[in-house]
DNA sequence: CCCCACTATTGACCATTGGTCAATAGTGGA
DNA sequence: TCCACTATTGACCAATGGTCAATAGTGGGG
């Protein structure tokens, strides 16, 4: 057993070096501006040694891809620990999904190459669920928060259901985010700093879906203070100033 | 004189030609699923040939996703004469936008992929200005009625610039409709109406802005009736019930 | 009407690269 | 030490974006 033992561990950690080297490729490179043989060089195996562990391009960069997927979900689901009212910790959601989109500058790039079919097709069953898994994770911590704003009475319960409220601000995030990373609307739209627009934007959400307290009756840079002490004591980028007023 | 006119006139039809079907395997089969040795078999024309209009595949592409951008904007310009409150204003360009998507279900997915460095890299430095340039006139349009709205005291313009403004609309609009066509999402979230979502996200984030007359103290189906009269009397699809409440 | 110079078009060819698999090196138990 | 089995390799294949020398076509002048 031993033996065996050993050799799944030598694989799993062969596993890990080749995803790390794929991960640097892609978030620096892309998707086309590199192939296998460079890649097999960079981890010092054959090329076919990376078929022994993915089934295509595609399907190792969609192992790539979940894996940063996961970690946002990790990410979502430390922050879906704070207290406080239900708009704090929808909040909480908001600032998590930054945090991680500073550390993985790049990634909301890569998740857009996967929105591509034939991408998607290339890939291994195994790992499509696998992704999709951690994306519904998101989407659960998400709507699990929703659903208590409504049940507290936070968030009107009548106009829309729980989902629709979910979607509407992952939508605007996820939009803010790719709208971000158009170097064409920095410059038309003036943005500077784009992750505060992106929380800048999540709070307008919220403020139209009507989620008490509204921005104009809370101290929310409050509330990202302590978020930061209690949750995201490490957290690698600087509070956005809330909206004036 | 004539003779040469005629050759430029038989160039731009048969340019013409190749964007038409280009544009029907780019939406129905993306961007790999297809070769130029296909497209060329499909106009009647060698590889070559198509390689003395286009530099890559990537160019050609974008060069029919230009096309496709052109004609939303104009249906954003045929939005914005649109007459009325500055935010009955507003939601016509929503409406345009839902236009366009309806009758290019595939759009998003072709704008998607511009967003890839290599994609962009590999197409001709006037294609990708001319890509630009679309898209700047659907900000600008969207702007000017941003301004309009603080100008006339519907919108706040003490909270945030115009700029932001008309990127939060955007991001919005663009996120809802790239999440819509997730089908996992579609699941998840039990969005059975994407482009109904989309406008419901849209005045959402208008509610959001402060953008009077909020969604509750206005009819504005009767907005969407007239707007459907005055300026889409062609449109395709079903008016979308807003929110109700 | 023919001829020639010039242009337009072609498709065989090339280079790149994702993916395969027969050959080889390595390993561990007898 | 040897053998049977596994792991690894990299030469090879097929597909395809892109090129360009060869060929077909064209129109003006004689």
């Amino acid at each position: 057993m031993s033996v065996s033992d050993r050799k799944v561990q030598e694989r799993a950690a062969r596993e890990e070096l080749i995803l790390g080297h794929a991960r640097g490729f892609l978030l620096r490179r892309g998707f086309q501006d590199w192939n296998m043989e460079q890649l097999a060089g960079a981890v010092n195996y054959a090329k076919g040694t990376l078929y022994l562990h993915f089934e295509s391009k595609e399907d190792l960069c969609l192992a790539v891809a979940t894996r940063a997927l996961r970690e946002r979900a990790d990410l979502f689901e430390r922050a879906s620990r704070f207290t406080g009212r239900t708009r704090e910790r929808i909040r909480a959601i908001g600032f998590a999904c930054c945090e991680f989109a500073c550390s993985h500058p790049d990634y909301f790039k890569v998740e857009l190459m996967l929105k591509s079919a034939s991408f998607w097709e290339k890939a291994t069953e195994t790992r499509r669920q696998a992704h999709q898994m951690e994306g519904a994770r998101c989407f659960r911590l998400v709507h699990e928060i929703v659903k208590e704003g409504m049940r507290a009475g936070d968030l009107p319960h009548d106009r829309m259901t729980s989902e629709s409220v979910a979607f509407a601000l992952i939508a605007v995030t996820v939009g803010s985010h790719i709208m971000s990373l158009e170097p064409a609307m920095k410059l038309v739209a003036g943005i500077e700093d784009p992750i505060r627009t992106v929380r800048q934007n999540q709070d307008l959400m919220c403020d139209g879906l009507g989620w008490r307290p509204l921005l104009a009756d809370w101290d929310y840079s409050a509330t990202d203070a302590r978020l930061r002490r209690e949750i995201f004591s490490t957290a690698t980028w600087c509070d956005p100033v809330t909206i004036a007023g």
